[in-house]
RNA sequence: GCCGGAAUGGCGGAAUUGGUAGACGCGCCGGACUCAAAAUCCGGUGCCAGCGAUGGCGUGUGGGUUCGAGUCCCACUUCCGGCACCA
């Protein structure tokens, strides 16, 4: 064994001798438990960045304890290929987005392989081929027959210059990305998925997932939001003709608060009062504008206009105007909501703003009415007030009796509504699965047979930002009807990616599959025991997935409901900002390895400077990275410089999985540096002659199995950089040791093992160059020795009135009187009882001891 | 705005789930080796006061529960993720 530890051909080394054995590659073993370990497959946007690298290398370790502890593993990777990247990368480069994407695929898995990862590449699969996405489009046609596809209108932000529907990332303060125009609201039609129908589902099902993090779960729930209230009806009569306004309410006991109604301005009352009053129609326009984002509509400044309509209140006969309102939402609920300004803070703010009653309903804490600010006590549960025969009765009471007086006046029932809308798929763009829909004039939509599927997509257009190209090329688009043969369109719209994304995880048990979607051996590996992926996708791919699943088991393709058994999400990866302002007024910013910084005795940064030209820099805290912020850390760097091993090693230390992770160029080099010890350590034992028992060994065997036992109980928690310090403290032990004792060859192969998950190709040269085995993936996975860990004696920590004075040391076999005369007596606590009386002693077995004076 | 998180030395983080706060590492300080540098090795390092023994303070802020709180409860501050067409 050589001397330096040089990571380039140790890892070819070892890469090579998992190529020639396939060692990654899994079979169906029912003998065996089996475990799916899964990471979130990524989308091909050129190169791998670090925060690729920590998901990979965490759901790596995964994979790698498993296989140790005797687990069938199976660890697939693919390409979440379809996207808008490569259609905006095929407009500045001319390229289309298949050739675009294709040659990132290569790039990036060699990049995946040069890092080691224990995957089996035969399960690769991408998104973009027809072999994946017939798929999809079968799927969706059975949707479509059950009626679980459908098509109504939706809104979608339009930019009116280049007259194209634009993503939400595409609007930028309101315009249009490319041509700056202000981005108005449309409303075309699309295709939706009735995600709503498994909505009850969906939420109950949450409580069984024990492997999820509670809040992950919570957010699931907050998001899917079900509310139990009341839907109800005001009359008014409109062109000689009887009509009902409907609004769902949480708060029915607030009914008798009402003054006035709003209603959204896509609501066909708004449409109606527009076509008779020109400012109305001015008013419900200007709503129009601006983007559909929930989070800019949330912050808007709450506008509203009466309409000349006035409607009854359903129990008092009152008349009352309605409003249009700018902060109602079409697509929640009924698109129109009863304004009760005194126990809702929006309608508050409303009535203040437009000089509306605020009657108060309800009695809250600070009294009988609503003075001015706003008080969040206002929209809290009470007792009814001024609501005539209501008054007395509490919340639930009020909302029973007041149910059912509407029930039976035939202007209201108690009803569930949920938060969750469904799930328009429907995209007009090139770079995705096309809609397997024809349109016919006489047949309406037909769904594309199974034999006519997959509606293959074009693979060499470019698109230009103007709309659809597909649209555009009727080569495409001209076809016949599948049910009567007469001319007839194709749809040109492509599926939203997250479909793709949906079921993919299935597709891997079984990807060379061409006669079906899944097979048996799906139901072999399925569901996934352990996902891996950011916790950015915590509610919307991982509950899209958990409806395709359901889709899945409803269509008889497997038995199972939920797709992931244990969800790990991971934290970002961080990078620290600097900046300069020039001279002219902007603000560069300076990449970190350009920066040095100076710092004081004690460490702190005293001030930085760019590298090249002295300049002086600003130090602007961490921040994600990004190219605005020029501090992107590109892992391939790093790989070349150090090894994969370093790189891996440094992203398990760094940072708790699920915790954010702070770039630092300095704590890499102590990675490195640990490994060159790893090393230099294993090749000093390897030129050393076998020595007998050494003096030091027991203390030793204490130590390596100690931290072996907090490793382990680490590993179930999925807490990996304390596991890499485990390593580290094994091997502090193991250097104190004189020679190649028993102990060190045992610590050693210890030590090696634990490493063997985080830094697989170090570890494998070791294991085979000191002889503990062939490969060291075959290894069991190392537990502690009980007898090791035997201790005669015990240090006690003491405590005199809650405050820690010293510590002493007492027989392992002390009971809690021996302990406590032992104490008193003791020095340590003698010196601070200082002759006060002893109120009682608290002994912690094997911990502390808290004299209470 | 709404929903969900996070906050511990100069820095990343640890604390066996209410029991010695700061493990392990980075940085910094001092030393060894070297003609010198790099690499490597040894020692020190929460803050304040003190030559020192030692004493006081200390887990974002303000309260509370407890013999004992980083950990539990209440109220806040700041930062981060998501908000349905980025993936």
């Amino acid at each position: 064994m050589q001397d330096r530890y040089e990571p380039r051909s140790v890892e070819r080394e070892a890469q090579a001798f998992w190529d020639a054995r396939r060692s990654f590659h899994a079979e169906e073993d029912p003998a065996r438990p089996k475990f799916y370990c899964l990471s979130m497959f990524p989308y091909p946007s050129g190169k791998l960045h670090m925060g690729h690298v920590r998901n990979y290398t965490i759901g790596d370790v995964l994979t790698r304890t498993h296989r140790m502890r005797g687990y069938n593993v199976m660890q697939p990777m693919g390409w979440d290929a379809f996207g808008l990247p490569a259609e905006n990368a095929a407009m500045a480069n001319k390229v289309p987005p298949a050739k675009w994407t294709t040659e990132n695929i290569a790039y990036m898995k060699a990049q995946l392989k040069g890092l080691g990862f224990a995957l089996d590449w035969q399960r690769e699969l991408a998104t973009c081929t027809p072999e994946y996405y017939r798929w999809n489009q079968w799927l969706f046609t059975r949707l479509f027959r059950k009626g679980l596809a459908y098509k109504k209108t939706g809104v979608v932000n339009w930019d009116p210059v280049d007259q194209t529907v634009l993503a939400n990332e595409q609007v930028i303060d309101g315009r249009g990305w490319r041509t700056g125009a202000p981005v108005e609201k449309r409303e075309i039609p699309m295709y939706f998925l009735r995600i709503t129908a498994y909505a009850e589902e969906l939420l109950g099902a949450l409580d069984g997932l024990s492997g999820w993090p509670e809040q992950v779960k919570l957010m699931q729930k907050n998001w899917i939001g079900k509310s139990e209230g009341v839907r109800l009806a005001f009359p008014y009569r409109l062109d000689g003709e009887d009509k009902r306004l409907w609004v769902f309410t949480t708060r029915a006991d607030t009914l008798m608060g009402t003054t006035f109604c709003a209603v959204a301005a896509e609501h066909p009352i708004a449409a109606w009062a527009a076509k008779r009053d020109a400012r109305l129609a001015a008013f419900v326009e200007e709503c129009k504008q601006g983007a559909v984002m929930e989070a800019d509509l949330a912050q808007l400044e709450k506008k509203g206009m009466p309409t000349r309509l006035t409607v009854t209140h359903p129990l008092s006969g009152k008349e009352l105007p309605v409003w249009i309102g700018n902060y109602v939402l079409m697509g929640y609920g009924e698109g129109a909501v009863m304004g009760v300004p005194a126990h809702d803070e929006r309608d508050y703010a409303f009535a203040r703003k437009y000089g509306l009653p605020i009657p108060c309903v309800i009695r809250h804490p600070a009294g009988d009415d609503v003075p001015e600010p706003w008080k969040p006590e206002y929209a809290g549960y009470g007792t009814c007030i001024n609501s005539g025969k209501y008054d007395g009765l509490d919340y639930q009471a009020a909302v029973d009796a007041i149910a059912a007086d509407l029930q039976a006046k035939g202007l209201g029932e108690k009803q569930v509504q949920w938060r969750l809308r469904d799930w328009g798929i429907s995209r007009q763009r090139y770079w995705g699965c096309p809609i397997p829909i024809v349109h016919c004039p006489s047949c309406g939509d037909v769904p594309v047979p199974d034999e006519d599927l997959p509606v293959k997509l074009p693979e060499h257009l470019v698109p230009d930002g103007t709309g659809n190209p597909l649209a555009k090329m009727p080569e495409f688009y001209d076809t016949r009807c599948p049910s009567c043969g007469n001319a007839a369109r194709r749809e040109t719209d492509t599926m939203d990616t997250f479909v793709d994304s949906s079921w993919y995880f299935a597709r891997f048990a079984c990807p060379d599959q061409e006669r079906a979607m899944l097979d048996q051996r799906a139901k072999y590996w399925l569901p996934v025991d352990q996902y891996i992926g950011g916790i950015e996708h915590a509610i919307l791919h991982l509950l899209y997935s958990r409806f395709f699943q359901r889709v899945m088991r409803d269509e008889g393709l497997l038995a199972i409901s939920e797709p992931f058994t244990h969800l790990l999400t991971q934290g970002m990866v961080l990078a620290e900002t600097y900046y300069r302002d020039t001279p002219q007024g902007r603000r560069e910013w300076v990449h970190p390895s350009e920066v040095q910084v100076t710092r004081d005795a004690k460490g702190r940064i005293e001030s930085a400077r760019r590298t090249n030209d002295g300049a002086e820099v600003v130090f602007a805290g961490v921040g994600t990275m990004s190219k605005s912020k020029n501090n992107g850390v590109d892992p391939q760097a790093l790989i070349d410089k150090y090894g994969a091993d370093t790189a891996r090693f440094y992203i398990i230390f760094a940072s708790p999985p699920t915790n954010t992770l702070e770039w630092s160029d300095e704590s890499v080099e102590g990675s490195f540096r640990f490994l060159k010890r790893l090393w230099a350590y294993g090749a000093k034992l390897h030129g050393a002659a076998t020595a007998a028992r050494g003096a030091f060994d027991r203390a030793a065997r204490l130590e390596v199995h100690s931290v072996l036992k907090q490793a382990n109980y680490d590993l179930g928690k999925h807490q990996f950089n304390t596991v890499a310090s485990a390593a580290m403290k094994m091997l502090n032990a193991l250097e104190k040791l004189p020679g190649r004792t028993p102990a060190a060859d045992e610590g050693f192969s210890i030590l090696v093992r634990v490493l063997a998950p985080i830094t697989p190709h170090i570890c494998h040269h070791l294991w085979r160059a000191l002889g503990y085995g062939e490969d060291v993936l075959q290894a069991s996975w190392p537990e502690p020795d009980p007898a090791a860990l035997e201790q005669d004696e015990i240090e006690y920590v003491v405590q005199v009135g809650g405050k820690t004075r010293g510590s002493l040391r007492a027989p392992k076999a002390a009971d809690q009187k021996a302990l406590e005369t032992l104490v008193q007596t003791s020095e340590v606590a003698q010196k601070y009882i200082a002759g006060k009386p002893v109120r009682k002693v608290i002994v912690v077995p094997g911990r502390l001891i808290n004299v209470v004076i």
